[in-house]
DNA sequence: ATTGTGGCCTGCCCGC
DNA sequence: TGCGGGCAGGCCACAA
């Protein structure tokens, strides 16, 4: 599910359990602890801290813990998988996740954070896809696809025989996109999926460049990853919005792509 | 080192 | 109505 805006919008939603006393921690299911640290040696690390501050980076949120000396200089990173949800105070922090039931099964509540005030802050996660990390390597994250300058860009590119859209979702070279917006971004720059990532000309690289800023811009105002352009259009006999050319449907960089034959080259 | 593949998980939807 | 197959917006370990 997650691509950067709805981790963006997880973040805003995470700054309402800012600064409140952590009470209880569950992780229900020892398979959500994604960091080589235990359930028990987490629970010491939150209980009695508080949350300073929510950051993100890519599709990582990173809640800043204080308060207690335990707690002081850590961490606490969050991921969504395919299929995450963020809820605080009961509160969601996107309405409707493609691909993921909005049911609110009891089960699916993986993590649950429990402040001294009586709220709580839950990661809710049918598959099992998403965690919870203690400390998360941060420098394993390329730039944050929110801001990323052209030569960032550029270099994230540069040199490589893969395929043009492998590179945007490898996230230690480009942090934050996802299947829909890589599929989005290279539709909108015209710019086949399959182009080696190296061979693409400085031309073709603004173009990206500029696509990218304007379409998290347009996801974000529009309240999602799938309220791109071409999302409607990503089935069997879909036809490219631009032309009118059917789509073609193949597996690019080992996920599931939608791109047109005619304009993108 | 870079790159491709398989696997992790479970829910949902479609066709029979 | 029930069932099986295929699909899914992510990420990691592993092998070549």
């Amino acid at each position: 599910m997650p691509e950067l805006p709805e981790v963006e919008a997880y973040r805003r939603l995470a700054e309402a359990g800012l600064g409140r006393p952590i009470a209880t921690v569950e992780l229900r299911d020892p398979r959500f602890l994604r960091s080589a640290v235990t359930a028990r040696r987490l629970g010491t690390v939150l209980r009695g801290a508080s949350f300073t501050a929510a950051r993100r980076r890519g599709k990582l949120l990173v809640l800043d813990l204080g308060g207690t000396a335990a707690a002081t200089g850590h961490h606490l990173g969050l991921r969504f998988g395919m299929t995450g949800r963020l809820l605080v105070d009961d509160r969601v922090g996107v309405d409707d996740l493609v691909y993921a039931s909005n049911r609110a099964e009891p089960r699916w509540d993986r993590f649950v954070v429990g402040f001294a005030d009586g709220g709580d802050l839950v990661v809710r996660d049918p598959r099992l896809l998403g965690g919870v990390l203690l400390d998360p390597d941060e420098q394993l994250l390329g730039p944050d696809a929110t801001g990323v300058t052209l030569s960032q860009l550029r270099r994230a590119l540069e040199g490589s025989a893969v395929a043009v859209k492998a590179r945007l979702l490898d996230q230690s070279r480009l942090a934050g996109v996802g299947n829909l917006i890589a599929d989005e971004v290279l539709w909108r720059a015209s710019v086949a999926p399959t182009r080696r990532s190296g061979s693409l000309t400085a031309a073709e690289v603004r173009r990206l460049h500029r696509h990218l800023r304007t379409t998290l811009d347009d996801l974000d105002e529009r309240g999602g990853s799938h309220r791109g352009d071409l999302m409607s259009f990503r089935r069997p006999g879909g036809r490219c919005p631009r032309d009118g050319a059917e789509l073609i449907r193949s597996t690019v960089g080992g996920r599931t792509s939608w791109w047109c034959p005619r304009h993108q080259r």
